[in-house]
DNA sequence: CCCTGATTCGC
DNA sequence: GCGAATCAGG
């Protein structure tokens, strides 16, 4: 659905009511909130009014908004372990090849312990199919290198700035407190 | 975690 | 123009 007359004038409505824009986009049926969000600042009606001033938000320049890089997503995961997966690199790294396991280290659903990276491999129809089962990495299922490939940013949506340098692990094992184990 | 509005930019 | 993705805050 799009924005015709009637529901443009129950969004100018709605907002100068204070309803929040999600709440909006509720009564409007079709839209999300960013929709709202997006179409009141089309529409010149950012910034209600007023009884206690929305004091925080200080309008980010051009030029600091251009400077800012485009962080990958997980960036606000709760899971430190994700979030450390990026901390050290705000771009896309291309999926890694899928890695061969040792026979000997491969893991069935029932040889799989506490520590064993669960990154599943093959087909589960068949009986060649096994775990990674690698040591993993704490608050995560999987090892590292297939907690990068399972946590992947979405690729990014400039085709340029591609091949950057993989996260470190440094990251990774920072988060791997003991203390922090789950 | 929930939520809010703001902003960018591919479509 | 549209709005998903992502941001900075509360």
């Amino acid at each position: 659905m799009s924005w015709t007359d009637e529901r443009v004038d129950l969004l100018k409505r709605l907002w100068s009511e204070g309803l929040s824009a999600s709440q909006i986009a509720g009564r409007l049926g079709s839209v999300t909130r960013n929709a709202v969000i997006g179409k009141v600042h089309r529409l010149g009606l950012s910034g209600r009014a007023t009884t206690s001033r929305m004091k925080t938000h200080r309008p980010r320049s051009r030029m600091a908004n251009a400077k800012r890089p485009v962080k990958p997503r997980f960036a606000q995961s709760g899971n430190p372990a994700v979030r450390a997966l990026y901390m050290d690199s705000e771009a896309y790294v291309p999926p890694a090849e899928e890695i061969e396991i040792p026979l000997a280290e491969r893991k069935t659903i029932q040889t799989l312990t506490e520590c064993s990276c669960r990154w599943p491999i093959g087909d589960p129809q068949t009986p060649e199919f096994h775990f990674c089962g690698r040591t993993k990495v704490p608050l995560l299922p999987y090892c590292e290198v297939h907690a990068r490939r399972a946590f992947q940013p979405v690729a990014p949506r400039r085709r340029e700035r591609t091949e950057v340098e993989s996260p470190t692990a440094t990251a990774i094992l920072a988060a791997a407190d003991p203390k922090q184990r789950a």
